[in-house]
DNA sequence: GTCTATAATGAGATAGAC
DNA sequence: GTCTATCTCATTATAGAC
């Protein structure tokens, strides 16, 4: 009785400090974020979390394993919104356009990137990192992949004339300004040295309205 | 005599051995491209160039100057394409549109970048690396936002009515899905599960045309 | 689960001979 | 300009006490 005891203790999926383990993903992600996966060693994630370089070992595994559970810690709930908008959207039965079905996917994540709490600040600047780097993309594929095919598709049925290459060109554009927002915006300012705070989610679905209609709108390129 | 002698040998910028230091930066150039700033060590750079690792130091100093080197070596030639191919766009008289500014832009790049021998592929993927991290803004601002200037003054004017932060915003999606074809056109055939190898870099000006059309065409938001 | 201590390796950088 | 040799320090990871 005793060991079943045990035995029960050991297949629980643990007890309250398992905070302990949000808190030393929560550094992770924070120092990820800034400094990049090479930049930023388990010793300053330790330091950070307020623990022991050890117990981030035992509750992170290798630091390669770490990252990848910092990466996928948010990618279901993110995934949740996008996907729950889109159904949303599609069971109103109108204005299933192509700027609606594209904001289903950017302002989910654009609402909180930019202007909600540190965390999700952080995970932003994070996706723009790993979808650069061609070294984490099973990473990408296994986190972000099924959905944005999701959206492909339900894209390419708006766009029946479209090939499959020329919505996912578009796709990528759309993508790539996304992230550019949260992980570059300072660009922008750089550039235009303003500093106004101006809509640019909505400067982005703008942008990428036209740009799909453009790419996907005309003539069939081949045969 | 033999003192001045040496004294003009010390001036003189070099002899045939800089040939030495261009192929530390070759190397250098590969292996930050390929894993970063911090994911790449002076060894490895050593080693790739077939020299020692002192001679890397001796020729590159400190990593973060040898790391700024290779970035600037490439970024005058770029620009130089660049900003002659707009003067000669200008200079024809006719057919100044914004999508053949653009095309000034993002032409020289991507015919290396994408077609180009491997030197100009890897320049392209560290470009990527450095305008998504803010801590190589200084580099940034040194080596491209000069020539960015120039082209988002010209479009300007194109777009009259347009604000410089719309514009600005347009000019940062554009950039951000020219790099995006660089570093990680991968992702499009990922979606589209489809190795066709298209015309990419006109989809990306279809895009763009339209989208700056949307973004700096219309109404002023303020005031 | 949490800690101390340490192993084993690799890093950036420099001194000084040739 | 180039090389050998070395200094100094930080890194990941684990073993084992509590």
């Amino acid at each position: 009785m005793a060991k079943a005891e045990v035995a029960i203790r050991r297949r629980a999926p643990s007890k309250k400090s398992l905070e302990t383990k949000a808190r030393i993903l929560d550094a992770a992600e924070t120092l990820f974020a800034r400094r990049g996966f090479d930049g930023t060693s388990v010793r300053d994630i330790a330091k950070l979390a307020g623990v022991q370089v050890a117990l981030v070992h035992h509750h992170g595994g290798p630091k390669e394993d770490l990252f990848h559970q910092v990466i996928s810690r948010r990618a279901k709930p993110l995934s949740d919104l996008r996907l729950t908008a889109l159904e949303s959207l599609k069971s109103a039965g109108e204005g299933l356009t192509v700027r609606a079905v594209l904001a289903c996917f950017v302002e989910p994540f654009l609402d909180r990137t930019l202007k909600d709490e540190a965390p999700w600040r952080a995970y932003g600047r994070l996706i723009a990192l790993v979808s650069a780097d061609e070294r984490w993309r099973e990473i990408a594929a296994d986190c972000f992949d099924p959905t944005a095919a999701v959206f492909v598709d339900e894209l390419s049925e708006l766009m029946p004339e479209a090939t499959r290459l020329q919505v996912s060109s578009a796709f990528v554009f759309m993508v790539s300004g996304m992230l550019a927002l949260t992980a570059s915006s300072w660009r922008i300012g750089a550039v235009a040295q303003s500093d106004d705070a101006a809509d640019l989610s909505g400067t982005l679905l703008d942008f990428c309205e036209a740009g799909f209609s453009s790419v996907c709108g005309g003539a069939n390129p081949s045969a």
